[in-house]
RNA sequence: GCGGAUGUAGCUCAUCUGGUAGAGCGCCACCUUGCCAAGGUGGAGGUAGCGGGUUCGAGCCCCGUCAUCCGCUCCA
């Protein structure tokens, strides 16, 4: 069969996705909310199998990882410790002329890479930039706004009263409620180095420009590790988790050619070394996961700023050390809208028709099997009763209204990978005509090897 | 936040130079239909993003606001 693809526009992806109930735009009856979305009844569930596969792979699998789930808010004292109240804000001014905002701390270091506005205040950054008359890089001159401090981190108060004793934060990241439980996780599985905390959950950040539909986002989901290691093994597992992030996104359908590590050369305050997996969306290569080398840098900050020492004791050797740490965190949401990029597509047929497909991996699709009887008035009840049956073992739809194509094309744009019609053959012998997304070709089998058929076929493999 | 574009039915759009909104598709009901978006009949659904102003009269003109898209910047 002659089939040809268009090229997918983020547009058409995000009609796509409000079209048929995977993402709709957040608070949408009141006007919105900027950078808001809500998962719809598709999209959540596809949210969930990607979270399951997440689980699967990296914390049933592995020996030695267990999960945590642990309260987006958090004693303050933590995001003191580690690092985020001091350093987990960018330092913006606007050019006067041309209207464009920048990074001082970035106007500074292109300006003159010797200058070191990282170890710059506020005040010093500012007089720099005077001083050496430092133009925008967009229209040359230099006439700057003051510099204005934003931090990333959105706050919140707890309690009654609205001083700053009472100030807590929605966490800007996942990873230190991991590391808060470092002892306790290591107590109650008596589990030895290496190890690994994971976690899923939601972090906020007060971007100053999100977009990009949810790869960019001020609320957002993490699936994370952190693997606790003795200094000197961090390497090795550094090096293997980059490699192994690209292995499930195989997994996940989305293929090596569109997928690249970037090792960063500005690294954020705590790590050692960082890289990223990047994957191609219509705008660009964008991060899907992250990988770090955390050292002994959280820990033995919160060593300090907790008084609780958070080592670990070797038993064979009696040694004690702070351990290291090697944090692999992967964008859930991205994940999700670079899933349904890749497998969404709008195939032309040979008969000048075409028909919307998401030729997503059956073990993520939303919907397992779709179940059609061929008369309603005939074949409804016996279809029910299949129905009944095959949703204690997964995800099912039923559909009566329509020709039979028709209701192969809609199955076919959210990605159901099988459906059967229900006929007189099936009443009286038990036989459904099974027909695959992909192939477009029927076969028949008995209801009873209907459940084994496609159980083996939506597992995820390892 | 800045520059540019946009906002009319669930979706895609029309509504000529201001005169109280239409189509196609989709959806629902019934009929028809035995395997890749057939057909018929009927039906639901919009105070034009929201607020204000000009006008006898605003979807159309003006102001504000909210949101989306494309660039600048940042991150998972």
């Amino acid at each position: 069969m002659d089939i040809k693809n268009k090229k997918i526009e983020m547009k058409e992806l995000v009609d796509y996705c409000n079209n048929y109930g995977f993402i709709f735009q957040g608070s949408e009856i009141y006007g919105g909310l900027a950078n808001t979305w809500d998962y719809g009844p598709l999209g959540s569930r596809l949210k969930n199998t990607i979270k399951d596969a997440w689980r699967y792979f990296f914390i049933q699998l592995r020996d030695n990882a267990y999960e945590v789930d642990a309260d987006i808010l958090m004693n303050p004292r933590v995001w003191e410790a580690s690092g985020h109240v001091q350093s987990f804000s960018d330092p913006l001014l606007d050019c006067k002329e041309c209207k464009t905002r920048h990074r001082a701390d970035n106007l500074i270091d292109d300006f003159d890479e010797n200058a070191h506005a990282d170890g710059m205040t506020q005040d010093e950054m500012l007089a720099y930039i005077k001083e050496h008359n430092v133009p925008c890089p967009k229209c040359g001159k230099s006439n700057f706004t003051d510099i204005r401090q934003f931090n990333l981190m959105f706050a919140t108060q707890r309690g009654v009263t609205n001083d700053s004793a009472n100030t807590v934060y929605l966490r800007p990241e996942n990873a230190q409620g991991e590391y808060v439980n470092f002892q306790n996780v290591l107590r109650t599985t008596r589990t030895k180095l290496p190890f690994s905390i994971g976690q899923i959950g939601k972090a906020f950040r007060n971007e100053i420009t999100p977009g990009n539909f949810t790869f960019r986002t001020i609320e957002f989901e993490q699936m994370e590790f952190q693997t606790f290691c003795k200094k000197g093994d961090d390497e090795e597992l550094y090096n293997y988790f980059k490699e192994y992030g690209i292995k499930f996104f195989n997994l996940l359908g989305l293929p090596s050619e569109k997928l690249r590590h970037h090792d960063h050369e500005k690294l954020a305050h705590y790590a050692k070394a960082a890289c990223d997996i990047e994957y191609l969306f219509p705008f660009g290569w964008g991060e899907i996961n992250g990988t770090h080398n955390r050292t002994d840098f959280d820990l033995t900050r919160h060593s300090e700023y907790s008084g609780k020492k958070q080592e670990y004791c070797d038993q064979t050797t009696g040694e004690k050390f702070t351990p290291y740490i090697i944090e692999s965190t992967y964008g859930l949401d991205r994940i999700v809208l670079a899933v349904l990029f890749e497998a969404y597509r709008v195939e032309e047929l040979e008969n000048g028709d075409t028909r919307e497909l998401l030729k997503i991996a059956p073990a993520l699709a939303p919907i397992k099997l779709n179940i059609c009887p061929i008369k309603k008035k005939f074949h409804a009840e016996k279809a029910h009763e299949i129905m009944d049956i095959c949703k204690k073992h997964f995800t099912v739809s039923y559909d009566e209204s329509g020709s039979i194509g028709k209701r192969y094309r809609r199955a076919d744009a959210i990605g159901t990978p099988w459906q059967i019609s229900v006929d007189e053959k099936t009443v009286e012998q038990n036989i459904v005509t099974l027909r695959d997304r992909d192939t477009m070709q029927q076969t028949e089998l008995k209801v009873e090897e209907l459940i084994p058929y496609i159980e083996d076929k939506i597992k995820f493999e390892a």
